[in-house]
DNA sequence: GGATCAAAACTTGGATACAAGTTTTGCAGT
DNA sequence: ACTGCAAAACTTGTATCCAAGTTTTGATCC
């Protein structure tokens, strides 16, 4: 098996090495430059970031917890397979847990409110003047803000905090998906579509939105499919 | 200060010891063995377990992960205290979760629908036919399953899985406030309640029945804040 | 050339040793 | 008895070494 090249392995001293290292393979998964399946070897890791095993093990423990490894005792550490059924239990999880929120909204002082959505219409603007040539990460990053947004009107971390834990093998997908402008276009009508409702309060407009919203990746996943059939279970 | 007594540290050699020690700690904070506040030593713990501080470190760094623990580096490893927020949104990310699986239950076929049925009627049966000196934990583990049934409507493992990874916190409360007999009584009325919303497909009736469920929890920690204040932020 | 089998090189799991920093303790001086 | 300070005993973080098992490799035999 030919040796495989993660772009920067750079390190820095001032925090825990594994927490640091946990985290720059987290983000290497998830924009799939390590791909599914592939076998990362502790060793290795540990000579690319000049540590021990030690924090390399731990960094692999977490991501394992994370769903995204596998280790094989005495066998080695695969980058996990996108599962199609982990991947609808996301979207019924961030539709369950970001419905929930929407319904909150309107038990919401008029104040808290109108500050959300002030937050919302300004995202949704930033996501409107769009452009350049790191168009689809800029677009991911107002996304989350944005879904971060409506997790806030339960007025508690925990939802948001709990459906970033979940999301990285959505992202997987996501990354892939988002290419064409059209497409983009897509979701931030979607996303206006979402607003609207809850502005109105009309949460049943809003939810509804919302959860064809989140779908719509599971009628996108078969595109990454087709190419990359093997990053499949 | 003297040193704390853990019931039983056995370990099995068939499976690997993180994991069980893992497991072991988790239950002991669960219910309150290790109380909020109390400090665990790596070199005290993989003594008692008789093995290295490698796996003992292995579990502390999850239990950290599963918000059980916080680690201060050089400092020690203690038991977190509960946050009333935290709970807050525990319920939060519960009944958000659970409405959306019974919201679900109404687009089942009615083979897979009346199975489930049958499954929440006998457990409903077996807390009623409840005794004896294990009560408390007899009933609590029908809880979990009961709630579990719920999330199967969703017909997706990923639900169930995070609730689970998420109550922890709300299990440390449960363990106290489930004790006198007319308190479990109200607890079966409102599981019966709940089952009947989704058996009638009134899901407005089950849903409404699971939140007030889900969220008593939060006008009963009071009692154990008064008892304990100690084990709170 | 192809198949078989043994040895070598890999994998992770665990134990031990050392490093850096914090807390406690105990002795000395008042 | 009380205060102050230094040393010892703790804490976790990391490195290194050994053990057990799997995979690959390469030589040998047909």
């Amino acid at each position: 098996m030919k040796k495989l090249e993660i772009p920067t392995p750079k390190l820095n001293a001032e925090a825990p090495a594994a927490r640091q290292i946990y985290s720059h393979l987290r983000s290497l998964i998830i924009v799939n430059t390590l791909q599914p399946g592939m076998r990362l070897s502790e060793n290795d890791l540990a000579a690319r970031y000049e540590v021990s095993r030690q924090p390399v093990r731990e960094a692999l423990t977490h991501l394992e917890h994370d769903g995204l490894l596998e280790i094989k005792p005495q066998r080695g550490s695969f980058i996990r397979k996108i599962s199609v059924p982990n991947l609808e239990g996301i979207c019924f999880v961030r539709c369950a847990i970001e419905s929930q929120a929407i319904l909150e909204s309107v038990s919401l002082s008029p104040q808290d409110f109108s500050l959300i959505i002030k937050g919302m219409e300004s995202n949704l603007n930033a996501q409107r003047a769009l452009s350049g040539p790191t168009l689809r990460e800029d677009f991911l990053r107002l996304d989350d803000d944005f879904h971060r947004i409506i997790c806030s009107f339960a007025r508690n971390d925990l939802p948001w905090e709990l459906i970033q834990s979940v999301k990285a093998n959505m992202d997987r997908i996501r990354f892939f998906t988002i290419e064409g402008v059209s497409r983009l276009e897509n979701l931030i009508a979607a996303h206006a579509a979402v607003l609207e409702g809850i502005r109105t309060h009309n949460v049943f407009l809003a939810v509804g939105m919302l959860k064809e919203h989140l779908y719509e990746i599971l009628s996108t996943y078969k595109m990454v499919m087709a190419e990359n059939a093997d990053w499949f279970d």
